[in-house]
DNA sequence: TGATAATCTGACGTTGACGTAAAGATGAGC
DNA sequence: GCTCATCTTTACGTCAACGTCAGATTATCA
């Protein structure tokens, strides 16, 4: 093991920008999966999860999606841990090749997401590079002669 | 005279893809200038009105910003009508250099939040086109021998 | 082993960004 | 001048996304 000792949500909560309130409502809303609780009652998380997690704060800000988008976008399902260890574990090639299929949709969704969002931007930052342009030139008329 | 026939607050609400009580709003909250209100109680506003909403949703939407970070960034100052015809109804080269030189940051701090995004989301992107590629090689390991 | 810190599960509180309803005022068209 | 749609202010309602507090439980460590 390395840093497999399992953190608890106090952790992975500063680790990844939120609060351990944040995290058991994301859990509750079925964002994320329900904890391990290692031999207690306190949650256990990985590595995995602190990426989880800020995946999911990346796309809930940058693409300005609710809560409920989220989930329904399926991003829960996508990365989910079990699917990996059930890809992992099976020997048919069939449920391979249906697991790798079922992922596929998600990214090709969040790309177009991702997509217009840039495109909005681009759009944005060209109109204010022509104001800025428009300014550095009416400061030059009154300057020059 | 074109269209300057001054429009009513229902126009340029669904002109601009917002309702009337959000135009109330932000006029409470200082975002918008107090609507002139044209010989009667109405508001009344032109088409300059409607970029100028357009842009806040924008703003609001593509960088994230809550009505208090838009109003701090002095969105509300930079494009307001009364600077732009106190520009125009000066005489004084100074006062002019003056507007021209307050208006100046704010544009810089628009565009830097936008390029900030805009990293971001490219950052994104590029994850997710990793993500695809690594399905499409598992995929092609699968179906080819 | 006992103290101290962190976590647990409810459950109620808060905040931002509007929605909505009431009751009266305004205005465009006939 | 009358009517009906639109607008006015005022005020309470709502919803998402957590914050916060209480009281009990669990882990860590001197």
């Amino acid at each position: 093991m390395t840093t497999t000792t399992g953190m608890r949500i106090g952790e992975i909560a500063e680790r990844s920008g939120v609060t351990p309130r944040t995290i058991r409502y994301y859990e509750e809303l079925g964002l994320l999966p329900r904890a391990e609780r290692a031999q207690g009652k306190h949650r256990t998380y990985t590595e995995v999860d602190i990426e989880r997690l800020r995946e999911l704060t990346r796309l809930r800000d940058l693409l300005g999606l609710s809560l409920d988008e989220l989930r329904s976008m399926i991003v829960a399902e996508e990365v989910r841990a079990d699917v990996r260890q059930r890809f992992h574990e099976t020997d048919s090639r069939e449920e391979r090749l249906d697991l790798l299929d079922r992922a596929q949709p998600h990214i090709e969704t969040q790309l177009g997401l991702v997509r217009r969002r840039l495109a909005e931007l681009q759009e944005l930052e060209g109109e204010l590079l022509e104001r800025r342009k428009l300014l550095q030139r009416r400061r030059r008329e009154l300057n020059g002669p």
